[in-house]
DNA sequence: AAAAAAATTTAGACCTGTCTAAATTTATTA
DNA sequence: TAATAAATTTAGACAGGTCTAAATTTTTTT
């Protein structure tokens, strides 16, 4: 049984271990998590003693099975309960973070199972991630982002990189959202922008925005 | 902004004070909380100091407007998800105590209220217990322990004063829950056991089941 | 390869919430 | 009412998680 803070290190770790190779960086987990990296090598110790992370000084950590299995089990709560703030409770895709960062931490197995059954087994949440199954185990399908799709390919959005209130409401504005169709209609060379297609209307995107968006060609 | 400590000590306090008049003793907290007397001094410290109870050395407590206040956002909080759990999660009124305890704490005015919204304003939880309002009102009606209904007088079940598990699954296998219409057919003298009428079926119960079930006549 | 910069760790401190053991106050009983 | 029991508080300690400042190691740059 883990504290709070554990598991909230856990996912921090697992999510950055994804977006780049080798072990994970004291720095990296400080600023993803908001702390001062001396009180990370304490947590890595702390962790490792647990046997939930490998950690070597200086080296930092990698997660064993066991760590992962963890990080799993609170990424598949953080993703049911988006679903369902979304599905159920009115909230839009850039309200549900803030809340489902609390939620993820309730334990009760049962709660959790019957969420995914109330849901109707939900394969992805409102930000297009996949939600990992009792199995802990996720279906992902190869997307790329929209960078690079070749012009005048269709593909529809399947994701964000970015979550943050800022972007996604930018994409609201837009009316981009899971599931549009986009198409590179022409790509800048000057400044990289891009003109897209997106569902029924064409509209000019810079080059920051493209490289946060997913799609599945 | 509380702690999950001082939160779960300002329900304990509020639950003690309603069953009870007068100030709050430091050892009914400390029985309740399951901590020792000694932590329960210094927490009624600490709540003195952000004016949510009032406290005198040796006298108890007692919750100021603030801490009344506080208290019955968290019992709202509770009894939403007791709610929730049991009509739409498969839950059993047994078994939505130990998950509501963790849910309470979650902090989003918008999920509350989105929830009692989903719910469809509900006005008790799966114990008959009243659901306090979005301006922390609730409907008590007027309910008498089943010890004190007058014999074959009707009335009908509306809470429970002990939710432990082992006494609600007590009420299933006799299938006694909320609504069900319920009047004493006789009073044995000799143990005060009671015979009664229990939607179609009569059975017999011990007084100390019937101080434990609220009916309105 | 030496010097400088960046990353990481250690040491020592603090805060919250808890505990035990001892001291004090209040309540009860003889 | 004096003695005893019960309740409460104080004092000092500890564990988890955090911090700052200083020391150490690794990486980068010249």
């Amino acid at each position: 049984m883990q504290t709070l803070s554990t598991e909230d290190y856990l996912k921090a770790i697992y999510h950055v271990s994804q977006s780049s190779s080798g072990a994970v960086a004291t720095t990296s987990i400080a600023k993803q998590i908001g702390a001062k990296p001396s009180s990370v090598t304490d947590m890595f110790k702390k962790l490792s003693y647990q046997n939930l992370v490998k950690y070597q000084k200086y080296q930092g950590v990698s997660l064993t099975n066991e760590g992962i299995k963890t990080a799993l089990r609170i990424i598949r709560k953080h993703r049911l309960w988006e679903s369902f703030l979304v599905s159920h409770l009115n909230f839009n895709w850039d309200e549900v973070h803030q809340v489902a960062e609390q939620l993820e931490h309730i334990q009760s197995e049962k709660l959790t199972n019957e969420l995914e059954r109330f849901l109707d087994y939900p394969t992805h949440d409102p930000h297009g991630d996949p939600i990992p199954n009792r199995a802990l185990f996720m279906k992902t399908y190869n997307k790329i982002l929209l960078t690079e799709l070749p012009v005048n390919k269709e593909g529809v959005c399947v994701g964000v990189k970015d979550n943050s209130s800022n972007f996604l409401r930018y994409l609201d504005r837009r009316q981009i959202g899971i599931g549009t169709p986009l198409q590179v209609l022409h790509r800048e060379d000057f400044d990289d922008s891009l003109h897209i297609q997106a569902g029924k209307s064409t509209l000019m995107i810079t080059k920051k925005t493209a490289e946060n968006i997913y799609v599945k060609p």
